[in-house]
DNA sequence: CTGACTTGCGCC
DNA sequence: AAAGGGCGCAAGTCAG
């Protein structure tokens, strides 16, 4: 496959450099940046991969102008691999230029130029990087891994690019109404809801604090303590255990000052125009390789506003999850066949108790969350000897992860991922014995860090090849939306909306919502098979045909009847349960006028 | 007044 | 219903 190298050439010139597979170069073009557009959609029509500098700072203008990219290598993103992977010899990327690469950041700025002024991209030499990044990946300890994981990161920011663009369907009326029925009607600028004062007047009154002010945890510290109650911090779960007559409408106040804040009016000001939230997707933003998200807090919009996520008219939203992604991961990884016999179940906790290895499903999770977390006190610290006979593989790559971060070892994922390198108390020569210790550098406080560092490293191989797998599902996913559509933009036709970790969100013309949930699970299937071949593990969805995001909440109970949609996919009763709920209006306003936007 | 830090809480 | 891992964001707090 043919690879075109798009660079800037400064004052609006680009440049189209396109190489064969042998590396010659086959072909230069000159190009002004209206011409780009039409280039890409030309070049577009037979197999070929575009390679950029970043695609936040190329792949917007591509999207605006209704052109869509199938493959692309993101050399910003790729570079931060390789330079911590171990599988990467380092002295293969070293340039003078490598500094100006790790410092690249992101474009995430609602700013409609097309490229910013003096942008420190512009300094560095995309066809130099992409040459090193080739030698050093052919180079690794394992290419097919690692080639794997760049192209899955590369396919990701692609994602995230057309995620912004399309906007999550977001209804503001709806958001509204639902804001003045918690809070009372929208209140001048710089007073409270007329809810949040009533709740204001009882604190005080119970608490005999005319002035408090519930938002300031000192001061509200100060009047807690001063009525007795024993209490070093002010949150909601500490306030839950005491009993004073004042706490109950505390508690409310903090819930909802805290739904105003987050996800209030200015809220909705900010972020939603045109009928859609459009945040940014940052890919890569976690050390893990998990995706952080910049503006409107895209990664935690709460339940409680998700009744305003309402597909378009004729629309419908196919919501899928993974059940348990993380502990199928390690399943997977550690290649323990009895833990992957447990994930045969559709809830693997579940089948952590089928297998006797645990009395109740409670149990299972707690141990299990323990197990990648690090948690060895109290219910999750009491199972440990039980799973660790029981799932030796799986439990024992965790721990192996854990002591190699308390050494102050990188520890990497299943694609190649490499951990930061610790800092501080590893770079510092042991201390000896009866040698004076500094007061904030004690033996014991290094410890604490070695531990704290090997609790990250832990949770760093299994969340952090969690967030692989979750890259390889959606790459997968992305390709055979687009398939599914016959003509048109990607936002014409079924295409990503929100992601979220092991969920995603795809909005969808009504009558591909079938063909989209079947499409979800194929592409999981894949991702399995990509990352951990033949190794019989499961990772089962959860899918929900809907017609608002917040009708896809299903209860995690114990002997999860997650089964339920995968029995009836797409039947009546999905289609039920969001046209007939009192949680939306998506029953009533949907179909009566088809084809028609609001 | 500004910026850095802390606290608390939303999501997985 | 938390503990353990990873985040972003807003308001309060405090130093300069």
């Amino acid at each position: 496959m043919n690879r075109v190298v798009l660079l800037r050439r400064g004052e609006g010139a680009l440049e189209a450099r396109e190489h064969a597979d042998d590396g010659t170069t086959v072909a230069v073009t000159r190009l002004s940046t209206v011409e780009l557009a039409r280039f890409v959609r030309e070049r577009e029509f037979s197999p070929v991969r575009l390679v950029w500098d970043d695609t936040t700072r190329w792949y917007p203008a591509l999207l605006a102008a209704g052109v869509r990219v199938g493959r692309c290598t993101d050399l910003r993103l790729c570079h931060a691999v390789l330079r911590r992977s171990p599988f990467v010899d380092q002295s293969l990327l070293g340039h003078d230029e490598t500094p100006g690469w790790d410092a690249l950041e992101p474009v995430t700025v609602a700013d409609h130029a097309l490229f910013p002024l003096d942008d420190p991209a512009d300094r560095l030499d995309p066809v130099a990087e992409h040459e090193r990044q080739k030698v050093a990946l052919a180079a690794s300890a394992e290419p097919g891994r690692l080639g794997l994981l760049l192209a899955a990161e590369s396919s990701g920011a692609l994602v995230a690019a057309e995620m912004t663009h399309a906007g999550l369907p977001w209804r503001a009326e709806v958001h509204d109404r639902l804001l003045t029925e918690l809070l009372g009607p929208r209140p001048g600028p710089g007073q409270r809801p007329e809810v949040l004062e009533r709740l204001l007047r009882e604190i005080r009154g119970a608490f005999r604090a005319p002035d408090l002010n519930p938002d300031s945890p000192g001061g509200l510290l100060r009047v807690l303590q001063a009525a007795g109650l024993p209490v070093s911090d002010t949150r909601s779960w500490t306030l839950e255990q005491l009993d004073h007559p004042g706490i109950p409408a505390l508690l409310e106040y903090k819930k909802l000052s805290r739904l105003l804040q987050a996800n209030g009016w200015a809220w909705l000001e900010a972020w939603v125009r045109d009928g859609r939230f459009r945040s940014y997707f940052v890919p890569g933003g976690v050390v893990t390789g998990r995706w952080a998200s910049n503006g409107g807090g895209a990664l935690s919009v709460p339940t409680q506003v998700r009744p305003a996520a309402v597909a378009d008219a004729g629309w419908r939203f196919v919501v899928a999850d993974v059940a348990q992604l993380e502990p199928r991961v390690l399943a997977g990884m550690s290649g323990d066949t009895a833990m992957a016999e447990a994930a045969r179940s559709s809830d693997l906790y579940q089948g952590m108790v089928a297998s006797g290895a645990v009395a109740t499903r409670a149990e299972a999770k707690v141990g299990m969350l323990g197990a990648m977390y690090g948690g060895t006190r109290g219910e999750s610290g009491r199972m440990m000897p039980r799973l660790t006979r029981r799932y030796p593989r799986a439990v024992g790559l965790v721990e192996e992860a854990a002591r190699a971060g308390e050494r102050g070892e990188v520890v990497h994922t299943v694609l190649g991922r490499g951990s930061p390198a610790p800092r501080g108390a590893w770079a510092e020569r042991p201390v000896e014995l009866g040698e004076p210790l500094d007061e904030g550098n004690s033996r014991e406080e290094r410890d604490r860090h070695r531990r704290a560092w090997g609790r990250f490293t832990r949770n760093f191989v299994v969340q952090g090849t969690g967030a692989e797998w979750a890259l390889c599902w959606l790459a997968d996913l992305r390709n055979r939306l687009w398939r599914l559509g016959d003509a048109g933009t990607v936002s014409e036709r079924p295409h990503l909306v929100f992601f979220l970790h092991d969920e995603v969100v795809i909005h969808t013309p009504e009558h591909l919502a079938e063909a989209v949930t079947e499409e979800v699970r194929r592409a999981a299937a894949e991702a399995g098979r990509l990352l951990f071949g033949t190794f019989p593990v499961d990772f089962p969805l959860d899918v929900a045909v809907v017609g608002s995001w917040a009708d896809a909440d299903r209860v995690e109970l114990p002997g999860s009847r997650r089964d339920q949609d995968r029995l009836n996919p797409g039947s009546p009763i999905s289609r039920s349960i969001d046209g007939g709920g009192g949680t939306s209006e998506t029953g009533s306003t949907r179909g009566t006028s088809s084809g028609a936007a609001t």
